[in-house]
DNA sequence: GTGTCATATGACACTACTGTCATTTACTTG
DNA sequence: CAAGTAAATGACAGTAGTGTCATATGACAC
């Protein structure tokens, strides 16, 4: 975490501070990250940032946690889940990965880079806790559509977790990709439409 | 790709050579690999080095196609897929990937990250046009498949084909979090299972 | 105005590489 | 063996950073 030195300067030149550090996680990924041009960006003297920071590592779990973290939980978060269909909650929160990304396509990016780390020590240093927070959220909530009989009791809870997390990723992937597919004109949601068709009834449809 | 004068070593040393680069791209993945330190656990002479690869992206990209993918290639090769209820030959590609992984972890690992890369650009020096070569086979068994109705029409082929690959990574992936499970103790066939019955059945599973 | 504290600053020493090149060595062949 | 070619070698110059530290500056308190 930074240090009070940090926050105790004023809000134009932390955001300063802030937007040019995210440029350079955003262009350059974490390992290629340098502090050194990211100083040169914001213009400020290299013994600063040493104030304000320990090093890169302290400067990214701020900008993941306190940045990108709060920024992106906002896009979900406000719906009553409990009257909604499970696909329709599935949907939400993949449009929201997506309108999370059009809004702030860096901060977006730079979530993905941290979700693909594979240094899970890294990862769980700069976590902590939080990261079973999403768990329980979907186990919570797969296991009461269960009971409702909205989904099959022959699931296995902890596997459709893990699959509805990589194909969440996936489409965001997938429509950074193809950016020529927008919500506007409705593609995206055709091909979202197409995914959550195939995971509710499966390659033979026949139902 | 290598000089001449690389094919020309002999076969120890070329084992040897590729063996360290092999392990340093492991160890330290893409960015971070060190030709410095490579050569310094092959003992060879840094300029003998130069005289073989170009640069590091020389010798990644020949590791990839020629290490590799070669290797990875012969997993998944053997069988009659006509034969095959498409279910069984994903189940195939699933259990070849974790084969892989077992046999050859470092490998398999490269691989991943490869895969991972986000610097399109230079996934793309690397591949060539092998890499629409997967994509076409997925194109013609699936396409196959719909015309025998073994798969709903009413599925998307692009939305699937990146689906399964999307799955395929993510299934490998669970597996190496998870070394408890094996294919010898029979939990990973039954994680498997799990995911080809949500594959093909979808969420309600009530046909 | 002087002392004191927080903060700012950039030169510096250090580390960790990369790619080159002049020189040496080894191998081959007439 | 002598000449000629292929390969090996490691010192070197250059690049791009990191983290530290002695010193400078500004602001406020008395």
């Amino acid at each position: 975490m930074p240090t009070q030195t940090f926050f105790n300067l004023s809000e134009d030149k932390k955001k300063l501070i802030i937007d040019a550090a995210v440029d350079e996680f955003f262009e350059n990924g974490y390992e290629k990250m340098s502090i050194a041009k990211m100083i040169n960006k914001a213009r400020i003297p290299r013994g600063s940032f040493y104030q304000y920071f320990e090093d890169k590592q302290d400067l990214y779990t701020f900008i993941i946690i306190n940045i990108v973290g709060s920024k992106k939980h906002s896009y979900f978060e406000n719906s009553n889940f409990d009257k909604m269909k499970f696909l329709d909650i599935m949907k939400e929160l993949f449009v929201s990965g997506v309108n999370f990304y059009k809004d702030e396509p860096k901060l977006a990016s730079i979530a993905t880079e941290f979700l693909n780390i594979k240094d899970l020590e890294l990862k769980r240093n700069i976590l902590g806790d939080s990261q079973k927070l999403g768990h329980e959220f979907f186990k919570n909530l797969i296991e009461n559509r269960k009971s409702r009989g909205e989904i099959s009791k022959d699931i296995d809870t902890e596997m459709l977790i893990y699959f509805i997390n990589t194909i969440n990723s996936s489409f965001v992937e997938y429509f950074i990709e193809h950016k020529n597919l927008t919500i506007e004109n409705n593609d995206l949601l055709i091909y979202l439409d197409k995914m959550l068709f195939l995971l509710n009834n499966g390659l033979q449809s026949n139902k």
